[in-house]
DNA sequence: TCTGTAATTAAGTAATCACTTAATCAAGGG
DNA sequence: CCCTTGATTAAGTGATTACTTAATTACAGA
């Protein structure tokens, strides 16, 4: 997780994405890269340092010549990741499987239409006193669903 | 690609993966976030500003409270874009399609096995006056596949 | 071993960024 | 209309970053 932050970091800039694209595509050495890409080797050579690290790249050298691939397993893996993310699943509330005391409140319509209210859940939008300021505003948020008709 | 580049940009940050793993599994409202992240009010908004600007979140207000959506499409797609990207082919040299003055070339033996040379990578491997150096080290390098067997 | 070149690293700089606190805007409830 | 509270924005700060030039390391041919 904190390796794909890394590599996220590392594409998500506009010279290092031209860099992989273009490794993708041809097996530049790092003088034809910066050629080609019109920027110093020095800071092409910097960029790769930071796609290699990130697990990225892999570098062999050929002679005079250093060479750069791109590790196409990570970055499938690093789109695969964002996939995933994207197919997480909502945590509704379900009040009949947890004793929720949100149900008391009254502006807190998160179990109006049937869902539970894990302790985290309470937590995170009532905040740690929740308790204490009964029927109040305070700390409340609608924090779950749109609430079809309601309001 | 630009907008591609900004979304990445957009989670490739602990706080904001943080917020968009929350809000994909809850609704919260921004209050709730902070309390959640242990982050200042002011910090998640400009988080969600970001998030929001590149695409990925989508806010709705409700009565008091400001609640942000995933777009899950946009997260979908951007996984989807980094596949696409491992899946870009690699160009090989084909001299039998092409006249390929590299083959003239000593060091060069990016032909060797069979490959074509296009233009682009004529100028981005050998350099834009390759022509004038005749079997020169100058401005080459084995810049194609590893030629297996060979040196 | 000496020389020329590829590549990396060092050092410095300007820009960007994540975060802080304080001020401001917005939306009800009294 | 005021007051409270949620959310955003403004302004400032320290850290990071992308780039530059210069120095250094690594490699192979003569």
């Amino acid at each position: 997780m904190k390796s794909t932050i890394a590599a996220l970091k590392a594409i998500a800039d506009g010279t290092r994405l031209r860099v992989v694209k273009l490794l993708l595509q041809y097996n530049y050495c790092v003088g034809a890269l910066a050629r080609r890409l019109d920027v110093t080797e020095a800071a092409i050579s910097q960029h790769l340092k930071v796609l290699r690290e990130a697990g990225l790249l892999v570098g062999e050298k050929r002679g005079h010549f250093m060479h750069y691939d791109v590790d196409r397993n990570a970055l499938r893996a690093l789109g695969a990741e964002l996939e995933k993310l994207a197919a997480i699943e909502r945590q509704v509330c379900k009040p009949e499987e947890e004793d929720c005391e949100q149900q008391r409140r009254g502006r807190c319509r998160a179990h109006e239409a049937g869902g539970k209210c894990p302790e985290e859940v309470r937590f995170a939008c009532h905040g740690p006193n929740a308790d204490e300021k009964e029927n109040g505003r305070n700390g409340h948020c609608e924090c779950q669903e749109p609430q079809k008709g309601i309001r």
